[in-house]
DNA sequence: GACAACCTGACC
DNA sequence: GGTCAGGTTGTC
């Protein structure tokens, strides 16, 4: 599910509540949702006082000093937070359930692609996921941005999703940014003025800051930390809207696989020649 | 690059 | 019944 609007907007909800609060039991419903297991998960976290809340692209990383808890929500984790009084039921598809002295949180996962990992702090540099990561998408500059894509013969649609180069962009930011910027998502990159490429720099911000004001888009399942929606979804311009008409000229959308990924834009405002 | 794999559920 | 789904990884 989650971009990293969505994901930024769980840390922002999740961390007052945290910050400082000491866990201090774990039911695991569903092992393998947990690396490296069960047993060392427990053995690392368990007792250990939350000090912070971080997160690199779509990934996040939960500080309890000596060591760190690695969240990775897939395509359709929640984490949920509820204060000890309010726990009547839980969400559906809970697969975990973090028990802190200030409250519980719920791991939801309904199509379990989701991880999370127990690691020591000084290993995280070393981890095969996070050392992989390229900037993180959000304040990123235009140098970084230029420097990363500029001159790159890829299709822009999958270096914009390929973690390496950007982190935290997915489909549905991707492709609302492709479609503002009037870029067709098969381009080379390299085939992109400079102006094109400082155009699609400038509206992913723009998409970026304000998907984080509405609290992300709830397409399908998102929720956020408190397990409420988001509404970034009113203003998707093409994602999920195949065969409407395009909000600037009219033209039926157009939707095809592109990077491997279903793609929505317009042929009219993104041409490929 | 294309495709299958990991899963469950919603929609046509 | 078939198709598609906010992600990532591993295989040709």
């Amino acid at each position: 599910m989650p971009e990293l609007p969505e994901v930024e907007t769980i840390r922002r909800d999740l961390r007052p509540s945290l910050l400082a609060a000491r866990l201090e039991d774990l039911e695991v419903r569903l092992p393998k949702l947990l690396r490296p297991g069960v047993q060392d998960f427990r053995e690392r976290l368990l007792g250990a006082k939350l000090r912070d809340i971080r997160r690199r692209g779509k990934l996040l990383i939960f500080d309890f000093g000596k060591n760190l808890m690695l969240v990775h929500l897939g395509l359709t984790g929640a984490l949920i937070y509820r204060q000890k009084e309010t726990g009547d039921g839980y969400p559906p598809h809970t697969h975990l359930i973090f028990s802190f002295d200030q409250g519980w949180v719920f791991y939801a996962d309904l199509r379990q692609f989701g991880w999370l990992e127990a690691l020591p702090a000084d290993r995280l540099k070393d981890h095969p996921f996070y050392s992989s990561l390229g900037p993180d998408a959000l304040g990123l500059s235009w140098e970084t941005f230029q420097r990363r894509l500029a001159g790159r013969r890829r299709q822009i649609k999958a270096l914009l999703l390929d973690q390496k180069v950007i982190a935290g962009l997915g489909n549905i930011y991707t492709d609302e940014a492709l479609f503002r910027a009037g870029v067709h998502p098969r381009r080379s990159a390299a085939s992109l003025s400079e102006e094109e490429l400082r155009r699609l720099y400038e509206v992913l911000q723009e998409i970026l800051e304000r998907a984080l004001v509405l609290r992300g888009s709830s397409v399908r399942n998102y929720v956020d930390g408190q397990g409420e929606e988001g509404r970034f979804q009113e203003e998707h311009l093409v994602y999920g809207r195949k065969g409407k008409p395009c909000p600037r000229c009219g033209t039926p959308l157009v939707y095809e696989v592109v990077a491997a990924r279903g793609t929505t834009y317009c042929p009219h405002c993104q041409p490929l020649a």
